[in-house]
Formats: structure tokens, sequence, C-alpha cells
DNA sequence: AGCACGCCGACT
DNA sequence: GTCGGCGTGCTC
């Protein structure tokens, strides 16, 4: 017997199969880890498949040494699954594999975490009978007496005195294995489904009808507040019913404690949980509960679209439009995409579902699209219980400025909040930038203090008085004298959360404010810690950037402010309008969403823009129509596809002469297959960043029409970056998620 | 990814 | 004469 193995080593030249002898006596089964000779080495590696014979000189065939673990990691369709990605993503067989398993098993660095405990061989007759004997060891009799009420772990217990009731027989040490338990998987308080709206009620049922009927491909577009997930709990739970199962992805910056107890409390031990900040024991124990059956609903980040479950009957992706779906290394995978390929295995039911769906998405549940590519709308038009959208206002900023108001806040958002803090009610500060100030200046030259590591201004951090770069993490003390001019002349520009944490602290000395951002929330639990101190109403007033935008759901807040809705809307990134767009609806939903209503003011230097006006008006179907409309005529995606490849190298000459070397080749393999005019843009030049780490980048940046053979046009980039020079890094991407 | 083998410069 | 630079090639 052979078996074919892919080693757990991430390189082209070793990315094939290597065949390896099984020993007579191993049970070996596709899927495997298994251990292998490799040169002088020992590796772990994958066994995609077995044979009877191998055409390989014997002499070169060595046997496989061991299993890693004693069942199959990787389930065939999860094999199955690691090819495709292989083909789409151009990535290493084994970097695809690597991703369907815990990364801790690799290398064997994790394993079932065993407890020793303590049984008593006595009855409680016996044990009374002997009790005299032990008269002159009141240790173990202790001992005896506390393992009456029931077995205990042995580390509590005093280990001479153990070893001696352990050698007479009166006691029998044994091992048990321990579930380490993520912290929000704790407790069983069941909570009970709802009642649904009409609406909710006929999506569930278009969604239960397709899983019974095979499967189906949907999008749930429905308001903030339309009540999307109990559409999804009644999916999974009928899933469940067919004795199938089911995963949902949320984004990795939604899966907070409350989230995850939340949805344990509606499924229960059913429920596992996978992302990247359970501990390597923790992350192992969910993996192989799923693996083994033990749960059947998995939520997780990103990567959770590769769990171990078999027979599923559901994937749901939430909150779809957002850019975490794209993994930012390799493999450079979509989740979306795996789920829709992974649904269509396994005959499930693919369901994405936001307030604000991507473009790219929105427009295949558009008519007209061919059915491969189809997915069918269904809306949820209104917020439950019949509660209304909030009202938005715009207030335009400019006006305030002539007005002499140089403060952060418009007098309407101030009256706004005034009113609210005065009422009892709570508010939310929408910011899109954390520090304090944005850039700082010198008034006397215009000297602006960059990173020297990065091409970015360096933005003012109050409370630690310093410079950060917020690509780098780079840190400086503020300059007192201008390095360029000498001056002292230096001011402070822009603002971030701590601005207006400060702001609202001079102008509302009552208002209790926690911020709420990457700064804040770094140390363990922060996160759980601040969001409780604003429920609890410890704080009114709840200052933060994206992560407060998203899927929060606090009954008290009557008022939510953008504060600056336009600092997103003009970066140089086809997707800047509807990034604002979705910030914009996603913030203005978190008001007015229990009996307290909700009013939302926007502040904007653009006022009359239609992604601003469109947001105020909660019309997603509008802001689709017109921005569909302008990517048609810009030629942006998703009417064509970007692929570039960004070269780094610490000499801006390498990454030049690379960037325009494979620009020329690429240029020449287009004209040999006559593709040029397939192309909208072909160009080498500096990327948006020219200077990120300390390394200076230049990209080759593509365009071409959507019906253009990309496949070959990727492939042949792949190579062009495998063929980058000694000393000069490479990264193609298609459709990148930003284009710095 | 490692580690070998292999062919040309400055050293005890 | 040797020690060692890292270029090319192989790993079942």
């Amino acid at each position: 017997m052979y078996a074919q193995v892919i080693v757990d080593l991430s390189a082209e030249a070793v990315d094939r199969l290597f065949t390896y002898a099984v020993p007579g006596n191993m049970d070996l089964a596709p899927g495997m880890l298994v251990q292998v000779p490799f040169g002088p080495r020992r590796l772990d590696g994958f066994v995609v498949s077995l044979s009877e014979t191998c055409d390989l000189d014997p002499e070169r065939v060595k046997p496989i040494l061991g299993l890693s673990r004693p069942e199959p990691v990787v389930l065939p369709d999860l094999m199955e699954l690691a090819e495709w990605m292989h083909l789409r993503y151009l990535c290493n067989l084994v970097d695809a594999l690597r991703l369907m398993i815990p990364a801790e098993m690799r290398g064997g660095r994790v394993r079932e975490l065993t407890r020793r405990f303590v049984r008593l061989n006595l009855t409680d007759a016996e044990l009374a009978a002997i009790e005299e004997k032990y008269r002159r060891a009141p240790k173990q009799l202790e001992i005896l007496r506390l393992l009456q009420e029931g077995d205990l772990p042995a580390a509590r217990l005093d280990a001479s005195a153990l070893k001696a009731l352990e050698k007479k027989g009166a006691v029998t040490v044994y091992d048990e294995e321990q579930r380490r338990k993520p912290l929000a998987l704790a407790g069983e308080a069941r909570t009970k489904d709802p009642e649904l709206m009409p609406e909710q009620r006929a999506a569930a049922a278009r969604l239960t009808a397709a899983l019974e009927g095979g499967g189906g491909r949907f999008l749930l577009h429905g308001v903030t507040g339309s009540g999307k997930t109990e559409v999804y709990i009644r999916l999974i739970r009928r899933a469940l019913e067919l004795g199938r199962t089911a995963i949902v992805l949320v984004p990795e910056i939604a899966l907070t404690p409350q989230m995850v107890s939340w949805f344990h409390g509606r499924f229960g031990g059913d429920a596992a949980v996978l992302h990247s900040a359970l501990s390597a024991g923790e992350r192992f124990d969910e993996w192989r509960r799923i693996r083994s059956g033990g749960a059947r609903v998995v939520i997780g980040a990103r990567s959770a679209v590769f769990a171990p479950l078999q027979n599923i009957g559901a994937i749901i992706v939430d909150e779809e439009h957002e850019s975490t779906y794209q993994s930012d290394h390799r493999p450079r995978y979509d989740a979306r995409e795996v789920a829709w390929k992974r649904a269509a295995q396994h005959g499930a039911v693919l369901l994405l579902g936001s307030a604000t769906p991507a473009i790219s998405t929105y427009m295949r549940a558009m008519p007209g699209v061919r059915p491969e590519n189809r997915l069918e709308l269904i809306e949820l038009r209104r917020r439950v219980k019949g509660r209304p959208l909030p009202e938005v206002e715009v207030v335009d900023m400019r006006g305030e400025l002539e007005r002499g108001n140089h403060s952060l806040f418009s007098a309407r958002l101030s009256g706004e909040l005034r009113r609210c803090l005065d009422g009892g009610h709570q508010a939310m500060l929408f910011i899109n930038r954390r520090g304090h100030s944005t850039f700082v200046s010198c008034r006397a030259c215009g000297y602006v203090v960059r990173c020297d590591q990065c091409d970015v201004s360096m933005t003012w951090h109050q409370a630690e008085n310093a410079l950060r770069c917020h690509y780098c993490g780079k840190t400086l003390p503020p300059p007192k004298q201008c390095p360029q001019c000498g001056s002292g002349y230096i001011k402070y520009f822009g603002a971030g959360t701590q601005k207006v944490q400060e702001e609202v602290r001079r102008l509302f000395p009552d208002a209790r404010v926690a911020r709420m951002d990457v700064d804040t929330t770094r140390e363990k639990d922060a996160h759980a810690r601040i969001l409780e101190r604003f429920r609890s109403g410890d704080a009114n007033v709840l200052v933060g950037t994206q992560m407060i935008a998203k899927g929060l759901d606090f009954p008290n807040v009557a008022l939510v402010g953008v504060v600056a809705a336009d600092m997103s809307l003009n970066l140089p990134d086809y997707r800047s309008v509807e990034r604002t767009f979705q910030l914009i609806t996603q913030v203005a939903g978190r008001a007015g969403r229990a009996e307290v209503p909700g009013r939302v003011v926007v502040q904007t230097y653009d006022p009359d823009h239609y992604c601003i006006q469109m947001a105020a008006a909660q019309d997603y179907r509008a802001f689709y129509t017109r921005e569909s409309a302008h990517r048609r005529a810009a030629l942006h995606p998703p009417f064509t596809v970007i692929a570039r490849i960004v070269f780094s190298a610490k000499a801006p000459e390498d990454a030049k002469a690379a960037a325009e070397s494979a620009a020329e080749q690429l240029g020449e393999f287009l004209d040999a297959r006559d593709m040029r005019r397939d192309a909208v843009q072909l160009c080498a030049a500096e990327a948006p960043i020219k200077l990120l780490r300390g390394e200076a980048r230049w990209q080759l940046f593509l365009k071409m029409y959507f019906k253009a053979d990309m496949e070959a046009v990727a492939g042949r980039m792949q190579a062009l970056a495998d063929a980058a020079p000694e000393g000069v890094r490479a990264e193609l991407e298609i459709n990148p998620s930003n284009l710095f």
C-alpha cells in the first residue's frame, strides 16, 4: 500500500504529491495527518489518496512514520474544496489544507487536555468497617471521606496519601478529558424564539422551502433593525430538524462575547464558536467537538467557513458587505465565494445578509444575471414591532464655520445632544478615525510630520502624548519646534475619537463619556467592559470608530451623531462612496431600536452628495441604482476586474524595476494572446502609499473587462509575481479590498 | 523551507 | 594549499 502525501511546507517546489509506503499494521485513510521523513527532517503531511502500486524506484520510497491524529482531519468535501481553492486562488495546495485544521494541530503543538481524577473503590459499609485501621493515617482517612461524596481531581488531594491509597487498591486514579470551553459558551440558559413579523415569516418560509428542495442562494436585504438574525435562526432550526448542520459567518469585529453567549442561549450545546481570539486549546477542543458531531451549529469569523461539519444545510454570511470576508494574506480567498462553493457541494442554502449589501452582491440579485451566478433577493423593508427608521438630518458644516462655530459640533448636534442627555437618554457619536489630531503641522512653513517608515502623516495620541503611525505603529514624541524651519509654531489639525471625547467633556461637563476604538480595546475583555458601561447607563455618551457602527443594539439610544461623514468619501478608492454609504446607514441604524424614538445628525461639508443624501433617506435601492450606473460609466468593478501586483523592496529602484519589467512582460503576454483590447488600463506606477514599514512600494496595475479570460491573465500574473527578483516581495491581488 | 553539493577569493 | 561565500537543486 502507498499513500500520496502533501508535506506541510509552504513552497511551490514541494507543493506536489510525494509517495510513501504504508506500514502493514497502519490503518490509513485519505485526509489523515501523518508524520513523514522528508530529506533529513520529519514533517507533518496530509494524506491525499491511497494506491496499491507505485511507479517509483522502491529504493526511494520511505515509509510513513506515524499518525499525528487517530482520525482523518480533512473530510472528503474539504479536500475537494482545498483543491478548488488551489486552482481558484492560485495558492499552494498546502496553504488551502492548512486552513482546514486548527493551526496548533500541525506539528502536534496542542493536545487533548486531561485531568487526573480519583474514585473511591470502597462502599460506605466497607469504609465504615475499616475506619479504625486508618486511625494512624488521618490524611488518608480524610481523602476517603471526601471521596464518598463523589470523584475528585487528584490535584486537590495530598499526593503522598493518595499514592498510598492507590497502592492499597482503596482508590483508583484515572484520566478524564477536559473540554476547554470558551467563556462565552458558559451557562446553559435557553432563550425562546420570539414571534416573527409577517415579512420575517415569509422570508423564513422561502428559505426553509429551498432547504427542503435541495438548496439555493439568497440575498437577504433587510433594513437595520428588521430582524435578519431571527430569520437566520429559523433557517438553522429547520436544518437541525432535518438532521443537517449550519455555519454562520460574522465579521470578526462583531464576534463579541455578548454576541456569542446570546447565540449560545438560542442553540445551547449545539453551538460552537471558532475565531482567532480563542486560546489554542479552546480552538482545538471546539474544532474536535464540531468534527465529531458534538456541535451542529458553528458561528465564527471568516475561516469558520471551513468548519468540519458534515451534511451542511445552511451557510449564512451576516453583514456580507464587510471586507473582512476577504483574506488579506495567502491564500487570498473570499469567504463568500468559498461559502458559495461549499453550499453547492452540500446542496445547502447559501444566505448572504445585510442592510447595505455590497454593490457587486446586489447586482447578482438583479434580473438578467445568468442562473449560475444568480442570488434570489429577499427583502425586509420594515423594522420589527412597527418601529420607524430613525429621522436623519444632514447638517452643512460650511455654514457653521461662516457663523463662527469652530467646534467639532454643529449647533444642531450640540442642541440635540443637550436634549438627549436632559431626557435621560443615551447618545452615540461616530467618527471614523482614532487618535486625537490626525496630523501635526508647522504653521510657519507647512511641514507635516510623517512616518519615516510609511508614506503617511502621523496622528497625535493624547493619552501617551505621542505621534503614532497607524500603518506600522511607530511612535515619536511630538516636536516642540519644527524640524524643518525651527519655528515653535506647531499646530494640531483634524479630529479623531480622542478629540471628540475631549470636546464632549468640555461642552457637557455632566456627560459620562466612554470611548471605543482600537486603542481602548487592546487589552483582553476591554471591549465587553466598555459596552457594559454603556449598556448599564454608567456612561451616557459612547464615542467610537467603525466598531460602534455595526450590530450594536442599545434600547436607550435616542441620538446618533456622525461627526464627519465625508472623511472617508474622498479617499482614492472607487469604493469610498460605497463604504461611506454603508457606514452612515449602519451607524444611523443604531438609533431608535426600542421604544425611544431615534434621531440622527449627519455632519458634512458635502451635503448634496448623493451618498450623503441617500444614506440620510436610508434608501439603499436608490443608492444602488446611482452608484452602479456610475461604476458602469467609469469602468469600475464589478463591471471590470482589477488585478495588481504590489512589489515592495528596501530600495525604491528595485521595486520600480520589478514593476516595470513585469508590466512589460504582461503587455507582451496580452499582445501574444490578442487580449490587449480587453485591458482598460495597464501600467506600472508607485502604489498610493509608496512607503510602508520602511519598504518602497510599486505596483503593476491592470484593469480588464469582465468578460476577458481572467483565469489566464491571473495565472500569468502569479507567475510574474513568483519570478520577482531576490530582495523584492511581490503580492498578487485580484479585486483587492483596498488599493493602498 | 532547509540542507546538500559545488565552484571561486583571502587566510592560518 | 584550506576555509567559506551563497548559487542551484532536491526532498517520496
